[in-house]
DNA sequence: CAAAACTGTAACAATAAATATTACATTTAC
DNA sequence: GTAAATGTAATATTTATTGTTACAGTTTTG
């Protein structure tokens, strides 16, 4: 199972880009995506940890843009929403005795940095302008 | 949560690299990583439907490589185990009354595609003896 | 042929992670 | 003060991964 966060940020942004003047609310924004407000509402937390949003608390409350969609790149998103892309580790306890299972999990680890790497190289060209530019 | 199939395949293919001679048993390749036999034994079921290893039945049975360690790619094994890498999609069904709901998947499914391809072009170019050259 | 030591695989159980829900305190507009 | 929001904690549900059990089939050896 992969978690949804990227996902789940990108969309919120999506909307809030194509109302940048709006406070929208996460019932709305839920209802776009058919999951639940407090899903929405914990990935606006994070969002606003990071400055990209900002909400206003009570009655016709909401959440909108900080910064123009132009600005937000999709790596921006990623780092915010994923520590790393990875494909697994050999089990926490492989066996030390044997020089494989001693070593293998580092290898690993490098090999995941440089993917990640990789991917934010190629996220860092995108912005949530152009990620949405048909929608 | 990650599938552990692309760290278990490349555990048990870097055991069977520094034996290659040697038919090595599904409950010795388990003992180096510390789990279940019937675990390894289904991703070497996967392993020889992709030709890479031969498997003898019976008494002294058990698995070696059927190509040299040169010859086999971290993209050979992440072709092998991991159908895509992905970062969720938003929502199976998304609103399609909202324009963002409606073509917000397609945009992601056409990023991960691009991801993949690079993670593929990055892996293709490690062999499986590169990898274990300090084990 | 019988015993031992394997593979192969299906069915099921256990664990862990992601997602959803409920509940309620707090804030703000009117 | 009431309605409509956010914020957040606690908990339940669902789903995916991982592990286990069980047993049929294969091969070697005596």
């Amino acid at each position: 199972m992969i978690s949804g966060k990227f996902a789940i940020t990108v969309h919120i942004l999506s909307l809030l880009s194509k109302h940048p003047e709006d406070f929208l609310s996460s019932e709305y924004l839920a209802g776009s995506m058919n999951i639940n407000p407090v899903l929405v509402r914990k990935e606006i937390a994070n969002l606003k940890k990071h400055s990209i949003v900002e909400s206003r608390e009570g009655k016709y409350g909401g959440t909108r843009l900080l910064k123009p969609a132009k600005e937000i790149t999709l790596k921006d998103i990623f780092c915010m929403t994923f520590e790393t892309v990875h494909l697994g580790y050999a089990k926490n306890d492989p066996n030390p005795a044997c020089p494989v299972g001693k070593n293998i999990n580092q290898n690993l680890e490098t090999l995941y940095t440089d993917i990640n790497k990789n991917i934010s190289g190629q996220l860092e060209k995108i912005s949530l302008l152009e990620f949405t530019k048909d929608f």
